[in-house]
DNA sequence: AAAAGCCCCTGGACGC
DNA sequence: TGCGTCCAGGGGCTTT
């Protein structure tokens, strides 16, 4: 599910649940996701109250009260669910306060919080993950000390993909796709932005490099178009694929504005425009484009 | 150093 | 209904 659009939008979901409240009980299901969890996952967890929710890249990060914070990546198929209150009192610790019946065993960790609403964190796939990192670690974590700029901050320039640009060989699709250049680009946005911005998946990343110290009109045009679609995606709250559900209960609508993603065959939404949209692999992942107007 | 492949894992869609 | 095959919003690790 979660590209950058998605994980803002459950940032926002989740943000209102979380943020004041402490953890009163984690059931921790699983000894792993992607990579194991901490030894003592729910212990540093409990009674920590979580005094922020933020979102870098892909990941969510929880700022607590002890001084570490909870990131969480989503993976593939990774999903929070709310379950409000019952009438059960929040102390029935070690008890599941919603309906068991509906559980689920992708169901991994369950985050009760005083207040008396559940977190559940569900995920199939399992290629998500959470960690605990001292805050004054997070910066210098293996996980985000590389990271590139964020897409709608006001680093992403021209001149910053221009640069970054310089003497790459590989095609502009992997190159944004590379979480070190732009942060939060998956492989449903830097479809559509190339889309948006007429510029082949295939085209050398050098295309964009500065000209006489002047980024290109193309990396100009570039730019604009990853943060206009990525904003649009923000703004209808992401995609939902597969049935997926927010955190809330909705769904994201940005998906039927998709102009290439999962459309071969289809026509180009271009005006004037009278290619068909084509599908090839790079990198091992499906890319959509229009041969016609994506130079 | 950069780029391409492989792998982790489950489930849904599709063809026979 | 029951296979087998392919595909899926990511990214770390290994190989070239």
């Amino acid at each position: 599910m979660p590209e950058l659009p998605e994980v803002e939008t459950v940032c926002r979901g989740l943000a209102p649940v979380l943020v004041g409240q402490r953890f009163l009980d984690i059931e921790q299901r699983r000894a792993n996701l992607r990579f194991p969890f901490d030894p003592d996952f729910c212990a540093r967890l409990t009674g920590a109250r979580i005094t922020a929710l933020r979102r870098r890249a892909k990941y969510l990060i929880a700022d607590l009260s002890t001084g570490d914070c909870l990131v969480m990546h989503l993976g593939m198929s990774g999903r929070f669910l709310i379950h409000a209150s019952s009438s059960k009192t929040p102390d029935t610790v070690g008890h599941y306060i919603y309906d068991t019946s509906a559980r689920s065993s992708h169901d991994h960790v369950v985050f009760h919080l005083t207040g008396g609403k559940s977190v559940v964190y569900n995920d199939p796939r399992r290629f998500g993950f959470m960690l605990l990192v001292p805050s004054e670690n997070l910066e210098s974590h293996a996980l985000f000390n590389r990271l590139g700029v964020e897409p709608l901050g006001n680093q992403l320039t021209a001149h910053y993909l221009a640069a970054k640009a310089a003497g790459r060989r590989s095609p502009l699709k992997s190159f944004l796709m590379d979480q070190r250049i732009v942060a939060g680009l998956g492989n449903i946005y830097v479809c559509e932005a190339l889309h948006q911005a007429k510029l082949s998946p295939s085209r050398s990343a050098s295309a964009l490099a500065l000209r006489s110290g002047v980024p290109s009109v193309r990396c100009e045009r570039l730019v604009t178009a990853i943060r206009d679609v990525l904003q649009r995606a923000v703004d209808l709250g992401g995609s939902t694929l597969r049935d997926y559900r927010g955190p809330d209960g909705d769904s994201g609508n940005f998906q039927e504005t998709f102009a290439v993603y999962g459309r071969l065959g289809a026509r180009c939404t271009r005006r004037g425009c009278s290619g068909t949209v084509r599908r090839r692999v790079q990198q091992g992942r499906s890319t959509f484009y229009c041969g016609q107007c994506q130079r």
